[in-house]
DNA sequence: TACTTTTTGACTATTTTTGTCAAAAAACCA
DNA sequence: TGGTTTTTTGACAAAAATAGTCAAAAAGTA
């Protein structure tokens, strides 16, 4: 299970690229991205999506690290993360439902 | 699976209390405690917790219905959920057992 | 209708997040 | 080692999001 900082600073180095081309592919600060690759800054949904885009990572994947990664940070200092997840899925599940009858 | 708005409606109709008896008592505008009662508005922690104490509802069960309303809702329009909140949990997991190793 | 309660929205203030930039630090290599 | 390149850091300002306050509108009750 991976971060999101990790896949990118890993398909970074895999295609043997410096910040400052990467900057320049998808117009974000080098130093942003720096941040983006030690999980010090969190990424908007279209920065992740460009990343994926000049990487060549699938998106589908890259956002669920993204997402995961934010979620789990925000609970971490809980007592009750396993009961949280499970309310929020069921939560979600009966709310696509009502969406849906729409 | 209720919401934290639901909780605290529910708990403020079954002492038969007006807002602005509530407001009061916890120190939060009666706008606001509208607000939450119905979702509009997301609370802080220490708002919870003192909405709690005066209901004299259980904390970790408003808090958690609290946080998963908001992970909820954070995730309702993305497509891989149940992916998210799987990694999600493997994340915590990893991440507090790092923590109490230290 | 008169009164009470709830909801709404405008306004300000405060906090948080964002991008930019240059200098410091680290890594690399001749 | 010294010089060059890359990465990281932190300060700063701009922009966006969040928070609380208040009064008026709306809804509910008798």
């Amino acid at each position: 299970m991976e971060s999101f900082s990790d896949l990118i600073k890993a398909a970074r180095e895999t295609k043997g690229l410096i910040l400052r081309q990467v900057a320049a592919a998808v117009d974000i600060d080098q130093a942003i991205i720096s941040k983006f690759e030690r999980g010090e800054r969190k990424p908007s949904k279209v920065q992740v999506q460009r990343l994926a885009a000049f990487y060549g990572l699938d998106q589908q994947q890259l956002i669920t690290a993204w997402l995961s990664d934010a979620i789990a940070y925000s609970i971490l200092q809980e007592h009750n993360v396993v009961e949280v997840l499970k309310a929020a899925e069921e939560k979600v599940t009966y709310l696509k439902a009502l969406q849906n009858e729409k």
